[in-house]
RNA sequence: GGAGAGGUGGCCGAGCUGGUCGAAGGCGGCGGUUUGCUAAACCGUUGUAGGGUCUUAACGGCCUUACCAAGGGUUCGAAUCCCUUCCUCUCCGCCA
């Protein structure tokens, strides 16, 4: 959500940003409905000032024993009044609300203009890339080692829900380790093992709701109350990033810093088609997901450690990747500024996204009221977060890009710990 | 799932025979006095959000509205009465 008294008294502003964006956003119907919400308040708030004067006129007047009656009944019609106004003004404000909460973020002023992926600016290359390289993909290779089952995930669930079989488990659990043990020892996070179903404000409070409900799992409440319905975690940023709505936190025990292992859950509603083989995209996947809680004027440093721990798992896996400076046009709904990381996938021939990382400024802490407190005085702390990973492409690029000529899997070093120091995975 | 108790400000806790209650008291926090330092004692102060207004503006001041789990109702007036929902605790049952 943006700040009210930014498109208030600075439009113009928030036109450009939205422009920037590509996005389609009514403000002058926003703009309107805030107008209207505010005359009408004003006058309410006159009114129930009034009815407050006259009951404590009739309250004195009972104490010393005064006939009130007249008074009682003309207050009666103010009261008859406010009820009316009442009922409109809660019709504009909830108007202001749902409107207000389909308004992307404004991009920051150094994230640079364009319309797609396409115009993103590489911000970073890591690692050598062989583009030459002749290797099976990771489904011939999961194959030839029995990794995972798509067959029999399918016939459970259907298309995107893999069952990882023997030491494609095992590797899958290891990486998920991998991940969480670094963050916790080397990078100084808290790790969090959160519920995977949450309720709908979790949702508004990060922005997947509700503009993006068709790309939710949803389970109805049993009463048919919408507020109470569940959805499965799209991304663990959910659960974490709300634990701690409507808190006022101490400024001094920021920066905060989560991790979190969740399965997460994606209907992927229109996309299907593209990407589609193998792990390359899913219904549900595994994630590790960092999660910072930052002091406002902090929150881009924040945002550059972020992308450090993530580029740190993929130095490890020894995975060439780049780094991406998404444009205006490409970010995500909530997103003031957003680094991509791609690993290179030697058989797919391409980059594959395995981490966002993002900073939303205070476009969540509004939505989901998270506040920080320092020297007497209230703010909007930022929040920000990152895959630190995704494993599912991630396992693509670490099975084609260490598969040796001997037909074998060659875990890198820095996995190993977490295998009972396996070196490789041969066909059984 | 059955029975009961309860949800009040950062925390504890009074109020709940409707009006002087944004809410006693205590703790904590902040400022000050005292003190070689610390502690103790004493004095003062201490919620959040919206709107209006004053100052060129910020800081801030003043006026006003809302918030005592959430939503609704009764009433001139609700923390206090009624209804619904949610949550927590205790006991019993069931179960990983």
């Amino acid at each position: 959500m943006l700040d009210p008294k930014l498109y208030r008294e600075n439009p113009e502003l928030v036109r450009e940003g939205l422009r920037r964006r590509g996005a389609s956003f009514d403000l002058d119907g926003l703009l309107r409905l805030d107008e209207e919400k505010r005359v009408l308040g004003a006058e309410l708030d006159g009114l129930k000032a009034e009815r407050n004067a006259a009951s404590e006129s009739i309250a004195r007047l009972k104490r010393e024993g005064g006939d009130a009656s007249s008074a009682i009944e003309q207050t009666r019609t103010t009261g008859e009044r406010i009820k009316e106004l009442q009922a409109r003004y809660d019709v504009v404000e909830t108007q202001a609300r749902e409107l207000a909460l389909l308004c992307p973020n404004l991009p920051h002023a150094s994230v640079p203009d364009g319309k797609s992926s396409a115009d993103n600016r590489v911000a970073a290359t890591w690692g050598t890339v062989d583009a030459d390289r002749e290797v099976p993909d990771h489904l011939e290779i999961g194959r030839k080692l029995k990794l995972f089952d798509f067959e029999r995930g399918a016939k459970l669930s259907g298309s995107g829900f893999p069952i990882y079989t023997g030491m494609g488990a095992r590797l899958e659990r290891a990486l998920i380790n991998f991940f969480l043990d670094t963050h916790v020892q080397r990078h100084g996070f808290t790790e969090v093992a959160p519920p995977y179903l949450v309720g709908r404000q979790a949702m508004i409070g990060t922005g997947q709701l509700p503009k993006f409900e068709e790309d939710m799992y949803r389970c109805d409440s049993e009463n048919g109350d919408r507020d109470r319905d569940l959805f499965l975690v799209p991304t663990a940023e959910v659960p974490v990033t709300n634990m701690h709505s409507d808190e006022i936190l101490d400024a001094a025990t920021l920066p905060i810093s989560y991790c979190a292992y969740t399965a997460c859950f994606r209907r992927e509603a229109g996309s299907w088609g593209a990407d589609t083989r193998g792990f390359l995209r899913l219904h549900q996947f595994n994630k590790v997901e960092m999660v910072k809680f930052a002091h406002p004027d902090k929150s881009w440093e924040a945002l550059e450690d972020l992308r450090g721990h993530a580029e740190a798992l993929l130095q490890m896996l020894e995975l060439p990747y780049r780094v991406l400076e998404l444009c205006a046009g490409d970010m995500g709904f909530g997103a003031a500024m957003c680094y991509d990381l791609e690993v290179w996938a030697p058989a797919e021939k391409r980059w594959l996204e395995v981490s966002s990382v993002s900073n939303f400024v205070d476009f969540q802490a509004r939505r989901a009221n998270i506040r920080c407190k320092s020297e007497g005085k209230t703010r909007y702390l930022h929040t920000l977060n990152g895959s630190g990973l995704a494993t599912p492409r991630v396992l693509v690029a670490l099975l084609e890009h260490h598969f040796t000529d001997r037909g074998t899997f060659r875990v890198p070093a820095a996995l190993r710990p977490w295998l009972g120091g396996l070196e490789e995975i041969a066909a059984a």
